[in-house]
DNA sequence: TTCCGCTGGATTGTCAACAATTACCCGTTG
DNA sequence: CAACGGGTAATTGTTGACAATCCAGCGGAA
């Protein structure tokens, strides 16, 4: 149990603040192990914190829905089912397609050119590594983050910027989900920058919702073969 | 400035949850005004409460996207815009098109029970008011409610009815949103529930995404013209 | 042996006081 | 007269202590 490590997070903002974003992290990437149960007195030593400092940032971490919490008995890490992969990747079809149709309609030049400068560099990365890890680095994260920002809609860049999006990372992380998919996934991205480009929201939606089934689908593969 | 009324929510449960639906409930109807500051110290003091057990509940306000918080300066109502209701309907056409094309697959037997007698209830109520009153009352919110329900998808049925639903309730409540569509309304949703039953996803999608589609429409005319 | 209730320990919920930051008011100055 | 700066008051962030609740282990009775 050593000693927590929250200094290298940028000073400012509240102590509870910075408290939220080193959980997040170490949950996200298995530290506190998905499942495992939460003691308030042990991680406000660990962090010289006060409970109370701490218990603000259990309370943001639940409205993530990373963390599960009970009156009475105390909040816990969820824990990854199956289910609860497959059921992310549902909502992802239905909001990522709509923010691609958005973006079709919405977007500015300079998304565009984010875009396309983003895919340059991954086909780099690509040729480098021969197909093999385009889904395990943030590439992949980039590229669904960028165009949720170019759908210019609030509430659908929250919902899956700020809370959805670390529940996709925590699976990666620890269940691992490294797609055979590369090249593949490559090219449609491609093609949906292009829709999104002409302008047509309609083809952006039906493209990104088949990208996001696929790669369902390739998980539910890997998972009935598996067990 | 009255005192708290926050003895009918049912005793049990913690302080800060009470605090928290009671004020949930005062910032939809707008008894708390959309866009003004919360004064911790102030609330604290109607309530009777510690300032520590309302800033919990402040916070949960605020992952539901009805309070906006900055450090050390403080929180407020979110305000009410266009734009806002806007983008509101655009990710509920995602979620709920997604959320019947899942019902369409994975409905129980009890899940059309209950939805069939909910559009007889809806049906009387109809007649009785000559199709004036549809959309004011919860039964609307009924009818999505259980649709989202419906669609078994623990993710969908927590993001639409434990968080987008409060804002959807809070802009209809205050921008009073008396929808002129109410038989075609109650017809819609007539349909869809047939699409549900006939297992057919994406002709439920379909419909639910055109149903919500229309109603954004409408509110579209409506503020151009009012402005 | 198995089930039930109880007691001790620990954990969570709640509170009131302290420290740090911000907002406001007012006098000064260009 | 307007803009800037200092100082005070109020608000927020943080802490440690107190009260209520839950969990584990033990002992007794059927």
């Amino acid at each position: 149990m050593e000693g927590g490590q929250l200094k290298s997070i940028e000073a400012s903002q509240s102590l509870a603040e910075r408290l939220f974003v080193t959980l997040r992290g170490e949950i996200v990437e298995g530290q506190i192990a998905a499942g495992s149960k939460i003691s308030e007195p042990e991680l406000a030593r660990r962090f010289n914190a006060s409970r109370g400092s701490l218990r603000e940032a259990l309370m943001r971490l639940e409205s993530l829905g990373l963390l599960e919490r009970r009156v009475n008995v105390g909040a816990r890490v969820v824990d990854l089912t199956e289910r609860g992969l497959l059921d992310l990747y549902e909502v992802r079809e239905a909001l990522e397609g709509m923010a691609c149709r958005l973006a079709a309609q919405y977007h500015t030049k300079e998304d565009l050119v984010e875009l396309r400068q983003m895919l340059a560099r991954h086909e780099q990365q690509e040729e480098l590594q021969a197909g093999k890890a385009y889904f395990q680095p943030e590439g992949d994260f980039d590229f669904h983050f960028r165009i949720v920002q170019a759908s210019k809609n609030d509430l659908l860049i929250d919902t899956l910027c700020n809370r959805l999006y670390y529940r996709v990372r925590m699976y990666r992380y620890q269940l691992g989900m490294a797609s055979p998919r590369a090249q593949r996934a490559f090219r449609e991205h491609g093609h949906i920058i292009e829709a999104i480009e002409a302008g047509d929201g309609e083809l952006a939606e039906l493209l990104m919702r088949r990208h996001i089934r696929a790669s369902r689908h390739n998980i539910e593969k890997k998972l009935t073969t598996e067990t």
